[in-house]
DNA sequence: TTAAAATTTAACTATTTGGTTAGTTCATTT
DNA sequence: AAATGAACTAACCAAATAGTTAAATTTTAA
């Protein structure tokens, strides 16, 4: 009847492959450097995973997912078009505030250029804009709003929020600071998302 | 009189790791595939650059140097406040559009976490925003804009020309559409960063 | 023409690294 | 207590890769 069947191992793995991975990149993760990390053996990857790609496949999904996986069911809800604008930069500022290393770690890996690895980039979440694109006509058609489609709307959402924590290291150097957080973040997104619908 | 004294060697090297660097990252890149790219043996590598290292580090300040050489001059001119932010987003468009790998190249590789890599990122280009925080100070004290830092500004005006570009590869699985270059960027930008500037 | 300097090659070394394999420990089952 | 199988270790291997060296070839200049 006993349930605590291992320390967790595998668990341990997942976790500290995910560090390795997120500051050195595919390339550049050493799978000693993850076993050492956990005390245990290198041939304990291979007893779990059997390749370094598996690993890595299983690190990377599960960022993706936990990077992404939110907006989908907002983007489904029936609520005011103003109204789910909000809960989407909420979603958007949460992920780069609580998880910016994921966050870097996905947009990076995804940009590489080595065919195995594009291959996985492809079977990844799909954002479903009809709705929201539904919404953005409507308003537009009561001249509420500028005519805006969801894709372009979302990309700017997307881009208020995850380019400060993407440029991080960059704005470090460029600005001597980090602005990766200042202050009301929040309110600096909606006031430009919804000045520019509304103009 | 000959004047063609070489084949360009070093320079045909530098060309071929920008593309190597940019593709693989420093951690996958191969210093045999470079060479054999432009004909040459390893050893060439070596003989004009010592390292890997010395070699990246050159291509990547010119990268940066390519990417951000623009702004400073821009941000010194003496021209009026709206005048300058359009040329900023010209020079943000510009590169996006012109050298998107060497853009991804530079963001990516400044995140990584490798102790002697972190010392060259911080020895870089430094954008002087003493004067567009004065011009910004004065338009506000107009009643002309809304109070806003130059960083804020700058922060701004790059999330909305670099993010299209730099989760390009993310937004083909999200979308299964390119939305880098969609029609009028310009247009999007200057309407986005001016309602919000003088709502 | 010729000697020296710069450029290029081929073969080699040392090290790193992903992956394998044979065997050990230990809890559970029979 | 013997058998079984999962979890794990230590030592090893083969491949890849950055870096070296000495010799050959080409260029340059005297």
């Amino acid at each position: 009847m006993a349930v605590d069947t291992s320390t967790g191992t595998k668990e341990e793995i997942i976790k500290a492959a995910r560090a390795e991975f997120v500051n050195h990149g595919y390339e550049g993760a050493r799978l000693q450097q993850i076993a050492d990390q956990i005390g245990v053996t290198k041939a304990m990857i291979h007893y779990y995973f059997n390749t370094k790609k598996r690993l890595f496949e299983q690190v990377y999904n599960e960022s993706v997912e936990e990077i992404f996986g939110g907006f989908s069911p907002i983007l489904e809800k029936n609520i005011p078009l103003f109204q789910k604008i909000e809960e989407l930069v909420d979603e958007c500022l949460q992920k780069a505030q609580e998880q910016p290393e994921i966050l870097c770690f996905v947009f990076t890996e995804s940009g590489r250029k080595t065919d195995w690895l594009i291959s996985l980039f492809n079977e990844q979440i799909e954002l479903n804009l009809k709705l929201l694109e539904a919404q953005l006509a409507k308003a537009a058609s009561n001249y509420e709003i500028a005519s805006v489609s969801a894709s372009q709307l979302i990309l700017t959402i997307f881009a208020l929020c995850f380019y400060p924590v993407l440029s991080s290291p960059v704005n470090e150097s460029l600005f001597k600071i980090d602005h990766t957080f200042n202050g009301n973040q929040k309110g600096i997104v909606l006031d430009t998302v919804l000045n520019w619908l509304t103009a």
